[in-house]
DNA sequence: TGTACATCAGTGAACGCGCGTTCACTGATGTAC
DNA sequence: TGTACATCAGTGAACGCGCGTTCACTGATGTAC
């Protein structure tokens, strides 16, 4: 409609300093932490307060999810907007660098995107799901480019969907994307959430030391499974 | 020393009595939500009367989740224990699908273990760690003894280790294996690791269908790319 | 420009619930002589 | 075999704390005429 007027931006400032001190009580206290009686008291606020800038506990929760979401997919979406479009490698290895960057800098919010439930919290999947997908979306669009570009090579194992799961992606396709690339995707995304889980919650053994080139090394192995080298500099 | 008591059979069926409850609970609500009178309840106890059978809130919960990492390892060792010794492809595989499995039937055992941490509670190491160890290491020796017989072939990628990993493996030796072992297990343990982590918090993307057939490709690709094949039955 | 009214932010008391833990106790089960 | 005592399981009241949410309210900020 028009402007917003002097009272919504100081409701919307209102509303983002809910959710920083919801965040940070969050990482202090682990995600199953976050209350409204404790942000109020940080904020020098009635927990009553809350009210008027959201509508229960759980829509709280909601909003950072999403925001969460989205936040991630910025990065990812950012970290990928200032490198050559064509070098496709390049591109896959910053996003999945930043995609545990973000997790490292932002654990508890990682953990509540993909971590244990809060208790007696069930996210809306309507809502969820979509800021969920952008993620993904992200690392897939560069292998379909690369695929476009003429640079993915598919040799064995990759060449190969297990017959169940090639049908079903058949039938569901997802803006049209190739079976193919959403399995290789899906297993690529499997990898690194893998090896970012383990660090988050301390089970990476402690005999490899350099988890950062644990990481690295398996994006690389995996890129290179389908063809894509980094050149050398 | 002596054979147990009456009494102490008594104690001991309550304990698990105790344990068997938080477990439900766990399963109904989430990890974060074991709570002693809630067991109490269920039990038709007065929550007191826990106190004689653990000594805190905390004190259950570690020997949840140390029994919670024994399970798994027996689920793992007893899967190896009745197929021929030779057979290293097909135990790996065995135990890698038994690991699933355990995982999606205990799904909040699993949470506990490597999910989120329960708010207050600090597992305690020394008594954790060694428990947590006893999965890997039967991945571990699997490999190690295809390995010895020959079996093993290790070709790029799997052949190289990071340098800082590598020195790192080499200062810290476990119980001897060579480094390109621990890095190998590691990597797998991690790969499906994530797998499950997806499944078992929905983030798998849907159009997938069969993750069942995705997780078993994954581990059958794993063990060939160094050089274990199951053979044609 | 000034007044009357509507909108909104925030308060404070209260409801009803949950939790872990302590303490002094009762009553049953087992043990020593 | 019978009695006296020690051990143990479980009780019930209480402490002190937390939580989300409702409701009727005050007082300031903005809006319409």
């Amino acid at each position: 409609m028009s402007t917003p007027t002097r009272r919504d931006r100081l409701r919307e400032a209102t509303r983002t300093e809910i959710k920083t001190h919801a965040r940070r009580q969050m990482a202090e206290l682990g995600t199953a932490s976050i209350s409204l009686r404790g942000i109020a008291r940080d904020m020098g606020l009635t927990a009553t307060a809350l009210y008027r800038y959201f509508g229960s506990h759980d829509d709280l929760i909601t909003e950072l999810i999403v925001d969460g979401y989205n936040a991630q997919a910025d990065a990812l979406e950012a970290a990928d907007a200032h490198l050559p479009h064509e070098a496709h490698a390049q591109r896959l290895l910053t996003v999945m660098l930043v995609y545990r960057e973000w997790a490292l800098e932002h654990r508890t919010d990682f953990q509540l995107l993909y971590g244990n439930p809060i208790p007696g919290y069930t996210a809306p999947g309507e809502i969820t799901t979509p800021a969920a997908a952008r993620n993904m979306a992200v690392i897939i669009k560069i292998i379909y480019e690369a695929m476009e570009a003429g640079k993915l090579v598919l040799t064995p194992p990759h060449d190969h969907i297990p017959p169940t799961i090639q049908q079903h992606l058949e039938n569901s396709r997802w803006y049209g994307v190739p079976p193919i690339l959403m399995y290789i995707g899906t297993i690529g995304w499997a990898r690194i959430h893998g090896m970012i889980m383990l660090e988050l919650f301390d089970h990476t053994p402690p005999v490899i030391g350099d988890t950062t080139a644990l990481y690295r090394q398996e994006v690389i192995n995996l890129m290179q499974s389908v063809g894509l080298y980094l050149p050398p500099d």
